[in-house]
DNA sequence: AATGAATGAGGATTCATTCAT
DNA sequence: AATGAATGAATCCTCATTCAT
């Protein structure tokens, strides 16, 4: 489905047919902790998924996890070049936010395995989960500062709306992308950047229509 | 830790001392799935720590999985019985999902083995965790249908924004319930609440200073 | 289906109701063991099917087994009473002999669990099984050799040929009975009923036709 | 005792040293299930006779029933190729009938485990039990149907005639095999085989004698 | 680099039996 | 006589990992 770089793999193959064969493992590993999840997954499952042997997996990870753990790393760093692509510098936050909002479901879409992968590892490789999530809420704190300081965007608690936008997203992205991918983008988008910008924003609302 | 009620045991004790007995070994799995995990979790643990024989697990239960599940549906009714009873009848909608949010952090901290078993759920018996959230979800999408009928937010997109906000009490919960606890309750509600309150609300921010 | 006495039962009930729970329960074990074999049978099954709860099972018998032992015991006795009934005062050891054949192949179709019950003590508790057959062919070898001292058929060999007509008998009745009952019996028995006959006959056949 | 072909086996080893272990461990089940039946035997029982680790086991077999059935169809082989040589190509069908009894009863004889290893599938794997004897009746049908043809014997009901030879056959070999193997096998075979050859003869016996 | 045979710890589940009420 | 809660020994099977070839 997508090329997967060898880079969280313990054991660097010296030849190009070592390459070739570790790059194998490794997205047929997706696929089958995508599919099966964790503890399903079996490593002869993914050593057939490759056309290998049982003992070739051996030869370029040291265990089960560690291939996963990978997966997450791996996860992460795609989803921060493609987020970033498309958000590029836009300079304004708010209009960042809802980009990056349709980008991120667009992504869950392409890459669900990966995306469960993800999540499961909150139960598998918490300290990945965490990082994964740390280095998503870092940015965002920072983003949201910088925006405050523009005065783009009301200041203070940003850490607490840093991980509320990322639970906000994730959610979405588990319903609106793993769980049902038919939905079109923009509708979501439409909705829920409304709300995102109406919460960010600096002013206060209008409340002419209120009690 | 806390008192479990014996409501999605299969198998209906029909003595005083049976419904004490299944009482316990629902509290013991809270713990024990909760401390180690659905895999790592083991029977016997449950039994030791329900200080009961092995055998008398199957006496109530049908297998590990389902008193797993019928925990996660312990956790749902728990949720909603608690957060109904903080927000109660506040009948705008924006101070209700302020009040929410508070008593979300509140329940995650005080039930946190009950809410790593939720999340979990989702690669155990994901059924379960996808019940779990719909039922919150439709919840949502029938109040916020409500008060945007009543004028206090703005309409359009209830579903999408039904699951932003359980994304977003999610993973506030995980954040600063389960992962650190530390931060006060009125500080989260504080940041996040207007940003939930601008977003839901139904006038347009005045927009100065923005581009 | 048929009267279970409670001959077998170690525990004498001294009620009439108690006497009521015990048949009630032989005449489940008998559908239990029949329908599921002994070692899939369960006394919850036994104590279902009866009515009563599992305690009351021990109240009766003391094991598993003992019920089981109890059932071949039984059949031993409903086997011979039926076929002694069938057979009468017959004289002739050949027109016996089919008499014979045909009354077991009806009792089979009539009780064919406790027959599936008497093949698998072999298995449950060899003993009763040896029990049961060496009675039978104790029964036929005194049978045979009477009739060879009376002319009505050879002598000589009496116990190889009881064992070797009881095998006749079971395994038809196990392929014409308990696998399938839809050939009539009178039609079994004509043909066995010459084999047996001529095989039993002290003439030597006259061998006009035969290379 | 005898060597077992690796020819049931579900998972083909391939290499030498797997066909070895492989066979190693169906000769120990051979010996394992005989001598303590099918409920009784334990995979440890087995896999510490063939000298190899309990996981061993589940390299070459999928469970303990599909070994079990293994053995089933393998005794099944042996036992037409056994009988097969013995009878080789004796025209005559009652001489062959004599022939195969003696030979049945040798092998039986020095095939004690797998016997009881057949007779137990009855209550094990009925399918397989059933096969073994339907393979049989078969060709028995066939071979006396032939015979009928060339007036070797009487004609009409083969298939009930055939059940009732195999029956006789079983219980012979279980009885003076299994059982007790002190008894000559001529002697069975004379006793028998007089009651096998007139039974079968085409000529009906000169009754003089009877009444 | 690749293979696949071998390992064995680990854990869920069953169910006959006991016994207090 | 009847009940049903409690027991715990027993065992099949999985699968990540190692290693000799």
């Amino acid at each position: 489905m997508n090329q997967v770089s060898s880079s969280n793999a313990r054991k660097k193959p010296k030849t190009a047919r070592g390459q070739k064969t570790q790059a194998r493992l490794l997205e047929a590993a997706e696929v089958e902790f995508g599919e099966r999840g964790f503890h399903e997954a079996a490593i002869t499952g993914i050593t057939q998924r490759a056309g290998v042997a049982l003992g070739t997996f051996y030869v370029y990870f040291d265990s089960k996890e560690e291939i996963f753990r990978g997966l997450v790393a791996h996860m992460g760093h795609l989803t921060r070049t493609f987020i970033a692509e498309r958000v590029g510098t836009t300079p304004d936050r708010i209009a960042a936010e809802r980009l990056g909002l349709e980008a991120f479901i667009e992504f869950a879409r392409r890459h669900k395995n990966l995306y469960r992968i993800v999540m499961e590892a909150q139960f598998v490789a918490e300290d990945a989960y965490r990082d994964y999530y740390t280095v998503f809420a870092d940015s965002y704190c920072k983003n949201l500062e910088r925006a405050a300081e523009l005065g783009q965007i009301r200041g203070g608690g940003e850490e607490e709306r840093a991980w509320a936008l990322i639970g906000l997203n994730v959610f979405l992205g588990m319903r609106f992308a793993v769980w049902d991918d038919s939905r079109p983008v923009a509708a979501i988008a439409q909705s829920v950047g409304d709300f995102i910008e109406f919460g960010l924003s600096p002013a206060r609302p209008t409340r002419r229509d209120q009690r």
